[in-house]
DNA sequence: TACGCGTGGTA
DNA sequence: TTACCAAGCGT
């Protein structure tokens, strides 16, 4: 066997014993919900998982999945509501950028997700990495699907660095390319077992390499696990930026079951120039609706 | 390209 | 406690 062909069966084999059952997962022959659109199932997952941890994900995907089985349910509902049961995961706009994609689809796709890299991009909230593992996880297609889990898998395995660049590089789409099984079946699970194993043991901050199936071939381990040298990701603020007053005047609104008045959201914040400034971007997100007499609700 | 965009768990 | 981290996207 060829060393790559050793990291493809190794990592395989570990995926097959070690994989967390959740729930998009669920291959096509044994899905257990048919009336729940299982493309539709595993966009909306990945859009969740962007940026945002398995385990608070999971019970909002399944409330998502009994309101909106398919595209078509979410179109029909008010975007409002698309924000309001994404609850605490953060980043709301991918919402809204959902709900105009079951729009998308349904208006351009006849309520079908499309099978295809380009035209899965081309819908909102879906960029590189999401239109890679919808297309690999619902349709088969062979394609690399490259987050950071990936990127910092490979990275260690092949080029000995501890952590990957701050940003995806055309090297790295490169070397994930290059490491993708031919064969159609083994490309998706590899995928989805590199990945894996970049969350549960080659992770960011205190990896498991005790528990690593390919240790042995681990370019980073073989140099003795050195420390990154190169330029880090620069840290987010949050404490007093317009993301944390944004966060709390979505709340408000959330809550709520009816327009609140503008008083309701005064005193989420001490600073009126900021809050100004944050509620009316989040008009211009779409995040929220101005009223007549200085009432706010999530858009209708 | 670098930055803005939420939220909460963990060390 | 503060800092880091988590299946990115759009501009």
């Amino acid at each position: 066997m060829s060393d790559v062909e050793i990291l493809h069966s190794r990592i395989l084999t570990w995926y097959a014993a070690n994989a967390r059952h959740l729930p998009w997962r669920i291959p096509a022959s044994e899905w257990p919900w048919p009336g729940v659109d299982r493309p539709w199932a595993v966009l909306v997952s990945e859009v969740m998982l962007q940026q945002t941890p398995v385990a608070r994900v999971e019970p909002v995907w399944h409330r998502w999945m009994d309101l909106w089985p398919t595209p078509a349910a979410l179109a029909a509902a008010a975007p409002g509501d698309a924000v309001r049961e994404w609850g605490r995961l953060g980043y709301p706009r991918r919402a809204l950028r959902l709900h105009a994609a079951a729009t998308a689809i349904t208006r351009d796709h006849r309520g079908a997700i499309p099978a295809d890299l380009l035209q899965l991009q081309a819908l909102p909230g879906i960029g590189s990495y999401t239109a890679a593992a919808v297309g690999a996880f619902a349709f088969g297609i062979r394609s690399a699907v490259v987050d950071v889990n990936v990127r910092r898998a490979e990275a260690r395995l092949v080029t000995g660095a501890q952590h990957p660049a701050p940003s995806l590089t055309a090297a790295e789409t490169r070397l994930a390319n290059e490491l993708l099984p031919r064969d159609n079946a083994d490309a998706a699970t590899w995928n989805v077992a590199v990945m894996e194993l970049g969350a549960l043991v080659c992770k960011a901050s205190t990896p498991a390499c005790g528990e690593c199936p390919v240790q042995a071939q681990c370019a980073w381990v073989l140099a003795g696990r050195p420390a990154h040298d190169g330029p880090r990701r620069t840290p987010q603020k949050w404490h007093g930026t317009d993301r944390q007053v944004r966060g709390k005047l979505l709340q408000v609104l959330r809550d709520a079951s009816a327009p609140v008045p503008r008083a309701a959201l005064d005193v989420v914040w001490h600073d009126e120039g900021q809050r100004d400034r944050c509620l009316a971007s989040l008009v211009e997100d779409g995040l929220v609706e101005p009223l007549p007499r200085e009432l706010f609700r999530l858009p209708i």
